[in-house]
DNA sequence: ATGGTTGGGTTCCAA
């Protein structure tokens, strides 16, 4: 089984690399990001012709997730936003596939660490752990996958030094990614690769992907069970090279 | 050096 996250930075521009990838990589359950259209606008039918369904929150302009999956398996007890936290922005959506429970977020930005927008984030990232350790009490076998906006560590980043103490690599940040792991959620790409270096989000601006100075920000979190049968991570940049590429490229985690 | 590019929406915001 194969499981996959990636931020499209618009699906209405991006679907169209979307049904490429999932043709040529026809992983089991795909977790977008920054949907930014309502969910009238979501493509169903296209999705549908290449084989999957989804369940999605989307909203305008801004933000917007989505699972979509193999019309093999089944979605159920999917939850839009983080219980009990009345946030209008659509940042997480979650789905059990048998005993497998995906949760798939879009974790907030931040700017800059002295912005209220930090403060958001910090906030956010309190309300998603006390969910996510809720659920993994009910779903022992649980994935979070998404865009974290977090750097976990210094091999994340192409200029530790410029980056220290910024926003996406701030100790508040980093110390939310452990809270995470310490709760028994580990880095999938981690558990199989220790080298730096290699990144899942590169700037548009200034030719970054092309000098590979980019940041490694979307990751696959596994709780014990699912990390004992994963066999490989993958960052696969061969979509950051399309033609109007979205600027973060899908991370693949496979299971025995 | 506070730049640069993209997407969405609209006279700029977010990333």
């Amino acid at each position: 089984m194969q499981l996959a996250t990636w931020n499209v930075n618009s699906l209405k521009v991006r679907l169209p690399q979307v049904l490429d990838w999932l043709a040529a990589n026809p992983v089991d359950v795909l977790c977008l990001q920054e949907l930014k259209q309502e969910d009238h606008a979501f493509p169903l039918e296209a999705l549908a012709a290449a084989g999957y369904r989804a369940e999605f929150a989307g909203q305008k302009t801004y933000n917007g997730v989505a699972i979509v999956y193999r019309d093999t398996l089944t979605a159920t007890e999917v939850i839009k936003d983080i219980p009990d936290y009345d946030d209008p922005q659509r940042r997480v959506i979650a789905a059990s596939f048998g005993e497998l429970r995906v949760v798939c977020a879009y974790f907030v930005n931040g700017e800059a660490v002295d912005s209220d927008k930090y403060t958001y984030k910090l906030t956010w990232l309190g309300k998603l752990e006390r969910y996510l350790a809720d659920s993994l009490a009910r779903w022992p076998q649980l994935a979070l996958l998404g865009d974290f906006n977090i750097a976990p560590d210094d091999r994340d980043v192409y200029d530790p030094a410029g980056w220290a103490g910024k926003v996406l690599c701030s100790e508040s940040e980093r110390a939310a990614f452990q809270r995470l792991v310490a709760m028994g959620l580990a880095d999938s790409y981690r558990h199989f690769h220790a080298d730096g270096g290699q990144y899942s989000w590169w700037d548009y601006r200034a030719a970054m992907f092309r000098r590979n100075l980019g940041l490694r920000i979307d990751h696959i979190l596994l709780s014990p069970p699912l990390l004992a049968r994963a066999q490989s991570c993958e960052i696969d940049r061969a979509p950051r090279k399309n033609e109007r590429p979205s600027d973060h490229t899908p991370v693949v985690v496979t299971l025995g």
